[in-house]
RNA sequence: GCGGGCGUGGCGGAAUGGUAGACGCGAGGGUCUCAAACACCCUUACCGCAAGGUGUGUCGGUUCGAGUCCGACCGCCCGCACCA
């Protein structure tokens, strides 16, 4: 076997295996099934370190579960519609689709060196007309179904470019190519339902025993549930039909500090003030300046507007509170109007102190006397309290069970009723965009908004659109938007806004089990591949993707094209972590930062301290640093400081490419790196130290391989019981470490295997079989140099193709355990027991081994602590 | 602002409530070499010659025993509905 060259190895490998076939999937009766799926990448034209992560994590899955005997099934697609691809027609000219098929071919050419396990003959775009065409097709069932309506929703409005903007592009309140300040808008636009679905969403988070905890704590909180009372105030000097103020509040218990009530600008009220009062005019297109995303709105100052008009408190005619018109109050949540308590809420409490509001306290802390307060008082949860303003029922109870008391109490005075409130919002899927799949109905003058007829689908995309102006080119295409209304036949418009591209992602998944099918789903695939076993990607997506995509399985169930069992579609979710590198910075005459790629800076250490240099600042032929060589750097200000480990980013210039690392080290490198060290649902730092010693490890395997192949077939050792036990130990913990996604373990394994084998004393078919192993336990990691060792050592077929080895329990336990013994819990000697020994006799070897009496000093034992096979604690 | 997560050697990290630091990197020493690179071997949490002591962000609690469980705090990171 001569040198290791991953270059002349991998290509070879991923040719035999796609001459075999053995990557496609296909329905088997006689195997089980396992689906393992990675969040499909958008076609930026470039992998990263993360999709080299997050697919090879899914392969050593994938070939793990294929070695076990199970079919699988391990697709790979583009999530291709988006704004990218518009930006680029924009800023370069060219189209967003040639933009797009280009870089899926980049992709692609990139992804398949790494010789991942993937059916590409499964692949599909969600900007194939093949793929949207079905989708508008299910958008027109789940319309017919009731699970999509129409209606007004604000936008960002540029108003300078005349144009809807996305909240990245809002930056800093701007828009982010006229720097002009931004405004909220209101457009109709479509909706999902997925509010009818709060409940149940919520609900059968539960059941999902294989996700993350956290996610499934974020997807709750998301959703939101609320139990809270809903009232209505009597106004008091307020226009015609607004005599009631209907308020939601989860602090029912805090109603007696109520201090003012407040409304949205966008609430009905404020509108009919603004159309009658410029002040009030003024103000709400003050408070419509600005984004709408919750940061930009939680984050901005807290302003307010006193309307003059009033509301009655609901427990006391005489107590009037002025009702404010504030920025902070969303429209769509709760009824878009609150009451403030300011002594027991923060942002009620800044807003009362702005404003010189009271601030009359419900409760205060057990013990203590009113005072005049410095901020809220939120009791913690241990906290006691007394009311000093409650109303009658109200005893000493804080936080949940003081809100449900008070809302008994309010029911009973027929003040409101107690309601359940969700926080989740509808779905808004219009985008005023191009590149995206089009909504197929048409806005008919007579017949109103009219669904596509199903045999005129796809509607597709027109080529001919140009991106010299902002704005959707679909609204000022000469001939696209011109239709006919498939009810009356008269001439009609199209809708031009497409679809919000989680929509494409929200069932791509079920797409992948019949990719081609004419319908968007075929009964036979779905029921066989679906659900998806296992789930992988980034934990920015455990909310909006995840969430859309469980309420789109039930709406595709609804409409017929899911089964009821797939309506979880992910059994298992794993969330893995970033790839980081440092960042590289100097800063240039007038102070301001430059960043350095990693390959043009180099490193040396001298004992603990660690120098970055620009290469740029070598002479030829330097290639050690000398004392001298150091002085030059500094004085030439080619020293660079380094800022530890952040996310990888063009404009921060920390990137590493993949494609470098397999040009220099081969894929196997690459992925053993990204496998090793950090377990996988944390960030993992690429360091250039770890990528070499991924080559040198796998080098030093390769070594390993060739030397057992040279021993002598009669060759006799020692070490054979020993080495039979070391490979089941390995075997038993790798199998282990994978199965629970802690690859990082599995790799130390295999490290410590690795050691093992190579200073073993073994005959030849000991040896043999052990390394065969190795081969087979590395090779969902590293299948190629895997594959290179198996049929060096004789495997038979392809590596990719064996079996999964078995550990032999009887192999795998000791006759002699070691226990530690503790005083008081520090411990202080160890002794040797036969596993089986009875308790007793344990304590008894405990008590007279020498070191324990040296420390007891004949003090009396008060108790002694035995938990077979792990420790003793001897209590003085 | 709201929601979520994470804090362990010089670094990445390991540890069903049971010997803290597996494995890797880096560093130090050695073998080989004319020399270097490579490779191999040894050492490596901190203080201490040693005996021993101290150590998992901080403070407190539960326990025979806490990195792990509970409470409060500090720091960092992520998400916030039109980025994908």
């Amino acid at each position: 076997m001569s040198r290791y060259e991953p270059s002349q190895i991998e290509p070879k490998w991923q040719t035999a295996w796609d001459d075999a076939g053995v990557f496609l999937a296909r329905r088997d009766p006689a195997k089980p099934k396992y689906y393992v799926l990675e969040m499909f990448p958008y076609p930026s034209g470039r992998i990263h370190m993360g999709h080299v992560r997050n697919y090879t994590m899914g392969d050593v899955v994938a070939r793990f579960m294929a070695a076990k005997g199970y079919s699988v099934l391990h697709p790979m697609g583009w999530d291709a519609f988006g704004m990218p691809a518009e930006n680029a027609a924009m800023e370069r000219g060219g189209h967003p689709k040639d933009w797009t098929y280009q870089n899926i071919a980049d992709m692609r050419g990139q992804m398949k060196p790494l010789g991942l396990s993937i059916d590409w003959s499964r692949e599909f775009a969600t900007c194939d007309p093949e793929y949207y065409g079905q989708q508008q097709s299910m958008f027109l069932d789940m319309l017919a179904a009731g699970l999509i309506y129409r209606k007004a929703a604000m936008v960002n409005w540029d108003p300078v470019d005349m144009t809807v903007l996305a909240n990245e592009q809002v930056i800093d309140g701007r828009g982010w190519r006229s720097g002009a300040l931004v405004e909220r808008r209101e457009l109709t636009q479509w909706f999902f339902k997925i509010s009818d679905y709060s409940a149940e969403l919520l609900e059968a988070l539960d059941g999902l025993k294989d996700w993350p905890e956290k996610v499934r704590l974020m997807q709750a909180n998301w959703i939101g549930k609320s139990r809270g009372l809903q009232f209505a105030f009597t106004t008091h000097g307020a226009p015609e039909g607004f005599d009631r103020l209907d308020v939601y509040t989860t602090r029912p218990d805090t109603l007696l500090g109520a201090s003012f009530a407040a409304i949205s600008p966008d609430h009905p009220l404020a509108k009919h003030l603004e159309r009658h009062d410029p002040a009030v005019a003024a103000f709400v297109a003050e408070c419509r300046r600005g984004g709408t995303s919750a940061e930009a709105i939680e984050t901005g100052e807290k302003l307010g507007l006193d309307t003059g008009i009033t509301v009655l408190h609901p427990f006391d005619n005489d107590w009037q509170l002025p009702v404010y018109i504030a920025n902070f109050v969303l429209m769509d949540y709760g009824t878009g109007a609150i009451f403030g308590c300011p002594a027991h809420d923060q942002r009620d409490f800044e807003f009362a102190t702005k404003y010189s509001l009271p601030i009359p306290p419900v409760f205060i802390a057990e013990g203590t006397e009113e005072a005049a307060l410095t901020e809220a008082y939120v009791p913690m949860k241990s906290e006691r309290v007394t009311y000093v303003r409650g109303f009658a029922g109200q005893t000493d109870q804080t936080g949940e069970a003081a809100v449900l008391a008070a809302i008994t109490e309010c029911e009973a005075r027929g003040v409101g009723r107690g309601v359940t409130n969700y926080r989740l919002r509808d779905w808004g899927l219009s985008r005023q965009r191009y590149w995206g799949c089009p909504i197929p109905v048409i806005h008919c003058d007579t017949c109103g908004v009219v669904p596509e007829a199903k045999e005129n689908l796809p509607v597709r995309l027109p080529d001919d659109v140009t991106f010299d102006k902002p704005g959707n080119p679909l609204d000022r295409h000469p001939t696209w938007r011109d239709c006919t209304c498939p009810k009356c036949g008269a001439a009609a418009k199209r809708e031009t806004d497409t679809m919000d591209t989680f929509v494409d992602s929200s069932w791509y998944y079920a797409r992948f089990t019949s990719p081609h099918s004419d319908t968007p789903t075929n009964a036979e695939d779905a029921a066989y591949w679906m659900n998806v076993d296992q789930y992988i990607g980034g934990i920015e997506h455990a909310i909006l993707h995840l969430l859309y995509s469980r309420f789109f399985a039930r709406a595709m169930h609804k409409t017929g094209h899911l089964p009821a069992s797939a309506i979880e579609p992910f059994n298992a979710l794993f969330t893995q972590g970033m790839v980081t590198h440092e960042i590289y910075k100097t800063t240039d005459a007038q102070g301001r930062p430059v960043y350095h790629l990693p390959e043009h800076v180099g490193e040396f250490i001298i004992g603990p301290a660690r120098f970055v240099f620009l290469k740029a600042g070598l002479e030829e032929g330097e290639t050690t640093i000398s004392s001298g060589v150091l002085a030059r750097l500094k004085a030439a200000n080619q020293m660079v400081e380094v800022i530890p480990s952040a996310k990888m980013s063009k404009s921060k210039k920390n990137v590493v490419d993949p494609m470098n690392i397999i040009a220099q080290f081969g894929a196997d490198t690459a992925r053993w790196f990204v496998m090793s060290d950090s377990p996988p649902e944390r960030d993992v730092e690429w360091t250039s130290s770890g990528a070499d010693a991924a080559f040198k490890h796998l080098s030093r395997v390769w070594t390993l391989c060739s030397r057992i192949g040279e021993m002598p077939a009669d060759h006799k050792g020692e070490g054979d019981d020993a080495l039979l036990r070391a490979t089941a130990k390995a075997v038993d913990e790798v199998t282990k470490g994978i199965e629970t996604f802690a690859f990082n373990k599995a790799i130390a394994t295999l490290y410590g295997f690795t050691n093992t084998l190579s200073k073993a004393n073994a005959s030849t078919p000991a040896m043999k079989h052990a390394i065969r192993t190795l081969a087979q336990l590395m090779s969902p990691m590293v299948p190629h140099i895997a594959e290179s060792i198996w049929t060096y050592q004789g495997g038979a077929g392809l590596c990719t193709q064996a079996p999964w080895p078995k550990a032999d329990p009887t192999l795998l336990t000791l006759d002699t355990v070691t226990l530690p013994i503790q005083i008081n819990g520090k411990r202080r000697a160890e002794i040797s027991v036969p596993k089986d020994m009875p308790v007793a006799e344990v304590e008894k070897l405990a008590l007279a081994d020498e070191d324990v009496v040296r420390f007891l000093a004949g003090q009396p034992v008060k108790k002694i602590i035995v938990v077979p096979g792990r420790i003793i604690n001897v209590v003085i």
